[in-house]
DNA sequence: GAGTAGTGGTGACTATTGTCACTGCAAAAC
DNA sequence: GTTTTGCAGTGACAATAGTCACCACTACTC
């Protein structure tokens, strides 16, 4: 905990230092390997999540096909937990890590109090719900205008921004998924991305130009 | 105002009668066309709506490309006025009268203050969160899954059942639009559909059978 | 070394959707 | 009346994406 207390104190300070002081104390740290599952479809969620450092991934899953929505990137949170917890209603994506994590877990026992007490708590919440909902009007219009050149590329230089990496470790595969296609559909893809020297293939890698 | 004072009061009472008493004095009541343009994009936002009757439709665009996002019913709100206005940023969607509506305005101003107050205030806000999310989620998985027979299909069973008309009166250009297709397509699907007589199409109207 | 599983490449074919060009029709405008 | 405008229907074609079948390569297991 104590490495990340002063992250914490600094980086949630618009809370006021008492909220901060008692999220310290009533909240626990969880330190997750890389490709973890976290949240399930369908599942009811009993703590809130606060990413303090790695990076988690989350999708969506309908009749066998998969989608990525969004990243959690460090001092972001799942909004889907705030309504799953406040409403009750079981989760509606699915969240895995991406790289090994460490997440704030608050509990949600306290979560109805802290909104009550203190006003500067929800700001946290809106501020959250507002950054996942653009990003979904995002991914919502370039499913809609994109073609799946424009998808992937944006989807690879997204994925060497987030992860710091440049030549990416990942299979198309798991591309495909991610962009709720098929794989060979990827290759190929992929092929004409390479002979616009916008990428570059290596085994077990693509190297991205931008 | 009178006419809708007691449906504020009754539907809105989980908020407490004394934050109802102050919305009824602070807010005013906007009664708006059929097909009024409410909200642009990029434009900021001073007031929060929420609808009392009638009918309003929010999309996005993109590159000229229109897509229909969902319908703001009676009784709820609409979530990017919330962000909007609590973060001060622009709107990125577009908001239409589909029907005659009329819609209380709760001015910015008192929100804060509200926010701060009545802890059931939040309440409100992230129920409207909550209700957007899930249906930019479904939204994204028809569009990811579901080829445009089925998507216009199950439009057009919203469109009436949100209306409560059957032979709906629209033109293909309109459905196009809504889409986020051509209307060359739209004719074309909603022939094939004729055939498999799950819709018949009258001059101007549309008659959908369930 | 044979077998097996995961990965990527490719050709061929199909389905779906988008686009263009042109037609007919009806209501509104002149 | 004639003209104009907007909507709908349609055939032809192109582009995009999804599917199937099959091969090649690597790495790991037994």
């Amino acid at each position: 905990m104590d490495n990340f207390e002063s992250v914490i104190r600094t980086e949630l300070s618009f809370l006021g230092s008492q909220l901060v002081e008692e999220i310290l104390k009533e909240s626990t740290i969880l330190y997750v390997e890389k490709d973890t599952e976290l949240v399930r479809d369908g599942q009811f969620i009993k703590v809130i999540p606060i990413v303090l450092n790695g990076l988690i991934k989350v999708f969506t899953r309908y009749e066998e096909k998969e989608l990525l929505l969004y990243y959690i990137k460090p001092l972001e949170s799942c909004v889907m937990s705030f309504s799953a917890c406040l409403e009750n209603s079981p989760s509606q994506i699915i969240a895995v890590t991406e790289e090994k994590t460490t997440v704030l877990l608050l509990p949600v026992s306290k979560i109805h109090q802290w909104v009550k007490n203190y006003s500067n708590f929800n700001q946290l919440f809106f501020q959250q719900y507002n950054i996942r909902y653009t990003e979904l009007l995002k991914t919502i219009n370039h499913l809609v205008n994109d073609k799946l050149d424009v998808r992937l590329y944006n989807y690879l230089i997204d994925k060497k921004n987030l992860t710091q990496k440049n030549p990416i470790k990942i299979s198309h595969r798991q591309i495909a998924n991610e962009l709720g296609t098929a794989r060979e559909v990827i290759s190929r893809v992929l092929k004409k991305l390479e002979n616009e020297e916008k990428v570059k293939q290596h085994t077990n890698e693509i190297e991205v130009f931008e």
